[in-house]
DNA sequence: CTGTTAGCGCGTTCAG
DNA sequence: CTGAACGCGCTAACAG
């Protein structure tokens, strides 16, 4: 068989076996993008998804449009895939009631306002944040810097950065330590600026004195938040102690200081299960009977809410000088 | 009409379309992923050609295969895609063979060793080397160093690699500068180790004296170069002058040094350009006669080779200290 | 120019 | 158990 297979150079078509199956082993990855930004974690995951979605034998159609949901609404009712993954979720995010009203299968990547709309995978961003607190409130530290996500992303109510924040705040809450949070922005001078305010010249008139911890949770300031705290003039340990949360794994940069690493490999298999799993229960149930699919999505709603580990980088948690 | 075709929700099955009429409208992205590989520059590219499809009424089907050629093969043979963009070129590569052989339409980004045997676009790294080194020259540097990318990306034989090193040697032989060309490593520690011994104790003896430039070509480098640089003791731009190549556009990490960017946006505009008019012109041809089809796509390649730029960073080129 | 029909290639079903 | 025929939804080609 094989051989004549080979022989012969035969191959069956895609769109022929879609159409008389009504499966095309396809899995949409939708990449919402805001004109102009950049996003460096949207590489990785695309890359992870596509790799995840290999293994379970699908085929991985990326969707990168401005306008968040009409592309997605485009490749679901074209039948363009079995299955959508949708990345950059906002609290209330405007694809969930898309997906849903056309019962089509999908899971997220990230954490929506509500839980029970569609399956979803994140990590604990809120528990990163409180436990990043809390570790350094422990070693001694008082005054700490949470610097969040940009503003833009916290206006367009992105799940992981409001819940970072909600983290940080709790953390700050329960442990007493005063915690200042800022926000990051995209200009490498300008957030070097912003984090000299923070750090040297407290502008609240310096009530509990210089922050002695800086807490990173914006992706993109990874890279460059050493070259923006020595400009400060300030050195790493000694004089502040730096964490970065939702650091690439295997990106270099984040290497060398203490990090909650975001577990983008983890994260992109577990999604894509669910994406499969709501696809393949679909397509069971919903032969002949059409009032099952959309109750079947929604009873069909698993979550896997990744607990927070924090690794020690080349410099652990450091104690604040006295 | 429109009207109508909202109130009914009525939809085209985009696999019957394609059975019918034999096009897809999905362009295949084939990106090479060697196993625990992370390369920068792949997101970006798939984003940008992503976009670039849109705006061409196509979608994107992102293939990433340990196995270079067999995703592609598969692609084509099952007919998922009517043109396939390949990345991460080899001066020889496989995947040319496998498109070449199976008469699928395909354009490149980056310059294979055959020019002629596909549509390509690339920026033009031999030159792009070549013009740094003697400016570089020009400004009074005797004595640099390539940073090329590593050892792995040479003995692949990656097109950007080799022709990047050949320019910088070109740049040599006509400036009469002496360039030690150095191989990049992943790990950033000893990165910064060969650094501090390429820059500082030079192990030829010393000959011509400590180099005065550094050229940084390896793209996963450039975020930490000058915190190695700086590691090693050495100040920017008083002790050394460091300019990159192939910086991505909008990366801040590199905004601050002269660089020569890698045009993402364009490169991957054009690629997606060349593929569809591939695929048109097949589809157009290939109607009842099967020679035309591998004839057409072996006339029709065209080529673009972006000439670098070399932009001053914050930082414009300094002429070594006496 | 508008309406009708055949068939794209596969999987399933039904008859032999 | 093996093989033929039907139909998935669309578009191109053809007839009126």
């Amino acid at each position: 068989m094989q051989e004549a297979v080979d022989a012969l150079g035969y191959h069956p078509r895609a769109s022929a076996r879609t159409l008389r199956s009504s499966r095309t082993h396809v899995i949409a990855l939708a990449l919402p993008r805001p004109a102009g930004q950049r996003n460096a974690v949207d590489g990785p995951f695309a890359i992870e998804v596509s790799d995840a979605a290999v293994r379970l034998g699908y085929d991985l159609l990326l969707t990168t449009s401005q306008d968040k949901a009409e592309g997605l609404r485009r490749v679901a009712l074209s039948g363009l895939a079995d299955a959508a993954v949708l990345m950059a979720v906002d609290m209330e995010d405007a694809r969930i009631d898309v997906v849903r009203e056309l019962a089509f299968p999908a899971a997220l990547i990230g954490r929506p306002a509500d839980e029970d709309a569609l399956p979803w995978t994140d990590l604990d961003w809120e528990e990163a944040a409180a436990l990043v607190v809390s570790e350094l409130a422990a070693a001694g530290h008082r005054e700490m810097v949470y610097l969040a996500p940009t503003e833009a992303e916290v206006v367009a109510r992105r799940s992981y950065a409001l819940r970072g924040i909600a983290g940080a705040t709790r953390g700050a809450r329960s442990t007493g330590a005063a915690v200042t949070v800022a926000h990051a922005v995209d200009d490498p001078a300008g957030l070097a600026r912003r984090l000299r305010v923070l750090l040297t010249e407290r502008a609240d008139g310096g009530a509990g004195g210089r922050p002695t911890a800086l807490i990173v949770q914006h992706p993109s300031a990874h890279h460059h938040i050493l070259t923006s705290v020595t400009d400060a003039g300030l050195r790493i340990p000694e004089d502040l102690t730096v964490v970065v949360i939702g650091a690439l794994p295997g990106d270099p940069a984040g290497r060398r200081l203490p990090r909650v690493e975001l577990p983008v490999e983890t994260l992109a298999g577990e999604v894509t299960r669910l994406a499969v799993a709501a696809a393949t229960a679909l397509h069971e149930t919903a032969a002949g009977d059409v009032e099952a699919g959309p109750r079947l999505l929604a009873d069909a709603v698993g979550h896997l809410l990744i607990a927070p580990a924090l690794l020690p980088g080349d410099m652990p948690l450091t104690a604040p000088r006295a």
